[in-house]
DNA sequence: TATTGTTATACTCTATAACTATA
DNA sequence: TATAGTTATAGAGTATAACAATA
């Protein structure tokens, strides 16, 4: 596993890089990353959080808070994205007959296509993006990427008000 | 090395993850990069940008245009940002003699102060990210992040537009 | 009363164009 | 003419509060 010997050579000489934080380098990151989607979907008339809302409901229909929890996108902000795929005929909204307030939000067939067609860009992206690290190290980045994504749902990091 | 195969373990099974691309992940933690820094250095007085900059001046001088590419700002935002730091003497500005267009950035002894004393701060975020990993993974996601940083100063992302 | 979704509002961040001064 | 920095402005993104419907 060369792979690994040559990630752990960075942290050492990498002193003298700009973003000493791992917490910056993320949002640094994120950053362009948001700006290369926002690019590339701009012909398809999508912007990045459509395509997040899209990923979420390929795995099933889900409550519209639900939806915004996996995307964290802010429930409020949800409902013009969720407006925007809906007018589309890209998703669907229909009532829960357990819990009438609640939204089901699924995907539509043509949403599918929609994503469907997409794939190859977003694929193209990443690909870009991780141009740099070779096919095992692509994996591992991911695997430790979602790791940290999931462990970040359950912690708000360290903000604990109990009566405010 | 069990950090390398608890990584490589999450992939295959990540067919059902809310983020099937790299890259909507890094811009999602990345957003959430942001929100902790951005409430962690309110009382502080700064922005995360602020922190970026000063973390890059740390390096030593740098020309504006210089500053803006390490730490991925508009040179025409950084202006406002350099504003704000340099009012309260945490970096200097001088005039280059050699091209007086160009303006030397260096941080103030205020500024190195101000850096040392949120070093802490900025560190408990960084470690509250990555609580989920080990330390040993840690170094390694830190390794392959700044390994797709350079990759990603380097190239726009295929947009080649030779005379528009 | 609490929760889900919605609307309205204001605030921050970002992108674009135009201007000054130096080269 | 081209470059470094600045300014001004409009656009997109984000956060907050208040509201209606349902539990």
């Amino acid at each position: 596993m060369k792979a690994l010997e040559q990630a752990v050579e960075a942290p050492d000489d990498a002193q003298q890089s700009p973003c000493t934080s791992v917490g910056r380098l993320l949002a640094s990151l994120g950053r362009v990353s948001m700006r290369r989607f926002s690019a590339a979907l701009e012909p398809a008339g999508l912007k990045p959080r459509h395509l997040d809302a899209l990923l979420a409901l390929r795995a099933g229909p889900i409550t519209q808070q639900g939806l915004a929890e996996a995307i964290r996108v802010d429930s409020v902000q949800l409902v013009g994205l969720l407006n925007d795929l809906e007018t589309e005929a890209l998703i669907e909204r229909r009532r829960d007959q357990t819990d009438r307030r609640r939204h089901i939000v699924g995907i539509a067939p043509k949403g599918a296509a929609r994503l469907a067609a997409l794939d190859a860009a977003v694929a193209e992206i990443d690909a870009g993006l991780l141009a740099g690290l070779e096919a095992s190290e692509r994996i591992l980045l991911r695997g430790l990427l979602l790791r940290v994504s999931q462990n970040a749902d359950d912690e708000p990091a360290g903000e604990a008000c109990p009566t405010a």
